[in-house]
DNA sequence: CCTACCGATCGGTAGG
DNA sequence: CCTACCGATCGGTAGG
């Protein structure tokens, strides 16, 4: 009978929990797995008995976070059906995702910059796909001429991705620029997005 | 006579090149000193007797990119003179300062990943006073018609400069994902900047 | 899950 | 600008 073990939730989800907010915080190389593992309140070699190397670890913090975007993608997809709900939708969720724990976009964001050759082929794995879905719903709106004829779709998105991600990455530190609303930035980066990719009813 | 010296360019710019590019390539944690002295060509102990230690070099890494920002700026801010030439040249030189050294950018993302606060009031200190200059020639815009009204002005100007750091820092990752030509993420990134900044001559 | 310990490497100093 | 060296900390292992 196990009563009193010190904390019930699982340890590995725990250990993945503080990886990913020292990760983020510092670096890969600079959070060390001692400043890790008393986080979460074991030692160092207790967790490498979870995770026998830093880089095993470095993986498992990438695969849990791509899992918990993996969660979101299938009822994002299906959720709306005009272009313009469908776009929202997408966009929306993705700013939501991020915004919910900005450790993910700032994880993501110094994975790229330390290993932009292995985050090239996980994007291309994992983003792709639905990155064709939105770009055939872009080229149907292009036809319908609900969509500026001129955009890019494949550019337009990765821009858009690259926005979004750096916009909650640096959240923290262009907060200090203005006096305005916390969200402002973020409210407008959704404006920049739309206004660069809908045709304005008065223009139709 | 010092005939035969290694190199004739002056040491301590060398040092503060190969830092920039360790540093942007493998984050300040995860470069040492011992790999950026012997990138220079001399051992560890000779590049402290230069920069003291590993901050102050970090410092002056981050002062000599700045350095080079501020010799870029007086002409371009007086070069153009229509409100819409003033923006390509402004979005442009800022594109192109980047882009001909791209650790530039994967520097400074990695600063305001590390550094949030210390980068926050920099950029108060080194950039609050052109984006001021280029609000007001949004705000001109607005009034005069040629600008959308429901542009944000100080959010519009640093969701373009996040946009223009993430577009070419994460350049050689985001390159994998079509087989488009190498530039065509960063001409979109510019029609997406100025069509949600100006309003279409149909509209108008 | 722990204590004890490993060799390697870190930033930095002494001294010339 | 160098060699020689410092204590501290790194990721990881042995053994229980």
């Amino acid at each position: 009978m196990p009563a009193a073990k010190a904390q019930p939730v699982d340890v590995r989800e725990r250990i993945l929990e503080h990886a990913t907010r020292l990760f983020a915080k510092r670096g890969f190389e600079g959070a060390s797995l001692k400043d890790i593992a008393e986080a979460v309140g074991i030692r160092k070699p207790s967790l490498l008995y979870h995770y026998p190397s830093k880089d095993e670890l470095r993986g498992a913090v990438l695969a849990h976070l791509l899992d918990r975007w993996n969660d979101l993608l299938p009822r994002l997809l299906v959720a709306a059906t005009s272009p313009e709900g469908q776009f929202d939708a997408v966009i929306g969720e993705t700013v939501r995702f991020l915004t919910e724990d900005p450790d993910r976009a700032r994880l993501l964001l110094r994975e790229v910059l330390d290993r932009p050759q292995a985050m090239g082929k996980l994007i291309h794995d994992h983003v792709r796909p639905w990155v064709n879905i939105i770009c055939n719903y872009i080229r149907k709106g292009q036809q319908q001429g609900t969509v500026h004829a001129d955009v890019v779709p494949e550019a337009y998105v990765v821009n858009c991705m690259s926005l979004v991600l750096s916009n909650v990455a640096t959240h923290d530190c262009l907060r200090s620029f203005g006096a305005e609303a916390a969200d402002s930035y973020t409210r407008e980066l959704l404006r920049i997005a739309k206004s660069s990719l809908f045709r304005r009813r008065e223009e139709i």
